[in-house]
DNA sequence: AGTCGTCAAGAGCAGTGCTCTCGTTTTTTC
DNA sequence: GAAAAAACGAGAGCACTGCTCTTGACGACT
């Protein structure tokens, strides 16, 4: 599937390649407003129509960033996960945490093309759906994992989940199978405690009071990994 | 300080009031990226040149609604807040949370502007500090009443912040006199938390995953309460 | 009464996304 | 292998944007 069959399919998958790098230097320079067709033409040294041959609008363009963000996040995510030992669950759920971080840190107009505000009229097409969720997977297996080992030990100090919320977690588990509907509620307020934490830092909302994050996350998320049960080893 | 004393200075606040609730509007409707100065000046019946005489910039403008957003927000949480007795401290906590979720949900592009992805290029004023706080310092000030009212009785499960926070810690004491570095690691979560929680569903990040976010919603903040050590009554 | 500052209007510049047309080239079909 | 079809790059053009500069008129202070 990789090399076209004709010329013309070769040399068309090799521009739309250089037209996502090019674009995605500038998303990285200026952000996703400043993403501009015309000025990627340019320094392809095509005139501005030409790119409409490969990407229908600027959306499209940008949902092809999209995905490719959260692939590169997802892969991230992914890596830092296999790196531990499939036991060490504590150390898998700090090694996602810092591992979001890290490339929010180093790539923040694409984390902000992904977890900030959605561009105005952009909707999410089905394409972007299943590379978004690669890091809830990997997220949601070492919850199983650990489940499964009885490594789960949560802290009795939270009140149960309403009956109501049995829905929404039984689409919730079709990632972390086998986790009651509590520990699928924690596992909802460390995901978003953790991405909560990152937009903050990230969008300037901890502007000034915050010197040290590196360390204030870090003590956050082990917070976080507590309440989830997650013990090393 | 109101009414101006010249009637210059009176038709000069009119305007601009008048412009800024146009530009709010607008916002409203299609976000900031679709803003325009013109689209603004054309309702006013003015030529888009004259309102470079009451916003230097798009950008000024934009800061002018950021202002108003966080105040709005801010008022709204001071009002949810006030509304319940100041002896109920997790009542209040859960106030604030609705509150802010509630807001958001009325104002999702205003939302948007204050947290989600900040516009390219463009760098937070000293003006926007101050109305950026108001909801946290009523957050703080609910901690330190239930704190200096000896009802904060956090759960002992979470690890101690290491001793490196402790100038952070020092910093975010401002708000929230009198609380140890524990509980202000505490709130910082609970905070990161909150407002994670809101943008992911803002966003779209639950996308058709959390069919009922708003008893999630209150179970994820009670929880949190719960880990502040805050107590109704 | 005269000067100065403020104001709205208009023209204009550089830039944007996007559309349409027009030859050219490549691929497919007969 | 020739003809039809599809894909392509270039160019012009439309409607829109933020922003600047100049011009002429009005209101405010000395």
């Amino acid at each position: 599937m990789s090399a076209g069959r004709t010329a013309r399919e070769r040399v068309r998958a090799e521009l739309t390649r250089e037209i996502t790098d090019i674009a995605r230097r500038h998303l990285a320079v200026e952000g996703a407003a400043g993403l501009s067709l015309r000025a990627v033409a340019r320094e392809m040294g095509m005139v501005s129509s030409a790119i409409y041959r490969y990407f229908p609008s600027r959306d499209d363009l940008l949902t092809a960033l999209i995905i490719d963000g959260y692939n590169a996040v997802g892969e991230a995510v992914e890596n830092a996960d296999a790196a531990r030992p499939r036991g060490d669950h504590a150390g898998r759920w700090m090694a996602v945490c810092h591992a979001v971080r890290d490339w929010a840190l180093a790539h923040p107009h694409e984390y902000a093309l992904l977890y900030g505000s959605p561009v105005p009229g952009y909707k999410a097409p089905e394409d972007t759906i299943a590379p978004a969720v690669r890091d809830t997977v990997v997220y949601g297996r070492i919850l199983s994992d650990a489940h499964g080992a009885g490594a789960l030990t949560p802290p009795d100090v939270l009140p149960p989940p309403p009956a109501s919320f049995s829905q929404d977690a039984l689409r919730v588990r079709e990632v972390m199978p086998g986790l009651p509907d509590d520990l699928v509620a924690r596992a909802l307020a460390a995901w978003t405690g953790l991405f909560g934490w990152v937009s903050f830092e990230l969008f300037g909302q901890f502007n000034q009071v915050i010197l040290d994050p590196a360390t204030a996350f870090d003590h956050t998320m082990r917070g976080h990994g507590v309440l989830l049960g997650l013990r090393s080893g």
